[in-house]
DNA sequence: ATAAAAATTTAGATTAATCTAAATATAAAT
DNA sequence: ATTTATATTTAGATTAATCTAAATTTTTAT
């Protein structure tokens, strides 16, 4: 049996050793939930005796093979509850993190893939990240950083990096929706702000933006 | 702060104190969470020191009127997610109860308002429980078990009493569903079985089944 | 190479929820 | 009115998750 907490832990630490490769430190897992580091270090003992990670004092944690499984499956969860709640309860994208955050604990088979087929099997949630499939695949979709475009070129918008209200609503008050088309007029030396064309208007986006808005070529 | 934990308490003292007049004893609240008396007893003293519930040693307890408002806002949400995955997500009456068990304690006003709304408003789950609305308002329909139930006379199915799979299971395989007509053929005096008509067929059934299925008079 | 700083772990407590076994109170039976 | 049985509570432990403060290890800077 896996409680809540630890399925917290083993999430943070599979989105902060990027695709469970890179090894975990104790502050990193901290700050991403919000508690003290030793915390951390009793959770993370948990988790090494129960086989879901490789620990060793002073030098950080990593996923096993089980581990990096129930983590793809709870982001599997997360991310089909978002777009439930978006699509069919008409949740904005900047509203349904805490409550996925939640839901993604609910444990059964069944609700998850019969919510997979009521929804079609979406590939991406709301803020386009991929949605494994049951079976733990997915394909990270090439894409790259606004910041990182080449000028001149055409792009779409796939996803946000920062997910943030803040961000999300900033989004949408320019509209720019996942799907948008974009065109890379300049960027500014000076402060890497950046200009662009999208809806046949032209805005200026602040490094920060460019920073946080993933795109692939069209 | 409410725990899942006191949720699951509060919700068995109101199932238990039917509408939660009725003074709830220790051993009958320890039944129906499947723990002991002596975890009651400390739950009891916790609940009643939280403004949740009147509690006098040795005397039994009483929800307060915040304790009955918070229950019922349980059962709310618990009947909803019945309702959604029976209708959306194919879910079979008998399958329902142990995810809603868990999805009755998310915690989300825009949710369950909008799966409210998603659903339609329903009134009444897949059991024929009645669903409060927003303000915790609902109004029993007026039901009587098929074992009173007089001769001669026609109903309509419109509620369970029991609902494991078992009884389930045993109705689906006899046809008789939520909103079946049924009129009463007659009543064995031997061992209490009743013999029904249901969708132009004879059936007998057990004293058991007639004290579990309720029917209203049409 | 040493000292200072930063990161991490350990020690010792706390809170929530649970349990077993013993004590006490209430209810039922003689 | 006692005794017996049943119900309930208390006492004392346990497990999970967390915290603060102190100790230790690793890293960085001089
Ligand atoms: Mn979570
Ligand atoms: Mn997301
Ligand atoms: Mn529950
Ligand atoms: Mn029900």
């Amino acid at each position: 049996m896996i409680t809540l907490t630890e399925e917290n832990y083993i999430k943070a630490i599979y989105h902060l050793g990027k695709q469970g490769v890179e090894t975990v430190n104790t502050n990193a897992i901290a700050e991403a939930l919000q508690t003290k580091a030793s915390s951390v270090t009793d959770m993370l003992k948990k988790l090494a005796e129960k086989g879901y990670a490789d620990y060793i004092k002073y030098q950080g944690v990593n996923l096993t093979l089980e581990g990096k499984k129930i983590a793809i499956g709870i982001i599997r969860k997360h991310r089909l509850w978002e777009v439930f709640l978006v699509e069919k309860l008409n949740f904005k994208w900047d509203e349904v993190h805490q409550v996925a955050e939640d839901l993604e604990h609910i444990k059964s088979e069944k609700l998850i893939d019969q919510l997979d087929a009521y929804l079609k099997h979406p590939t991406h949630d709301p803020h386009g990240d991929p949605i494994p499939d049951r079976d733990g695949n997915f394909k990270q979709i090439e894409k790259i950083l606004l910041s990182q475009a080449t000028l001149g070129k055409k792009y779409q918008c796939v996803g946000v990096k920062d997910t943030s209200s803040a961000f999300l609503n900033y989004l949408d008050a320019n509209t720019i929706a996942l799907g948008t088309e974009i065109v890379l007029l300049h960027k500014e030396p000076f402060d890497q702000s950046i200009k662009i064309k999208i809806n046949s208007r032209e805005i200026t986006v602040s490094q920060n933006v460019a920073k946080n808005l993933f795109l692939k070529t069209v």
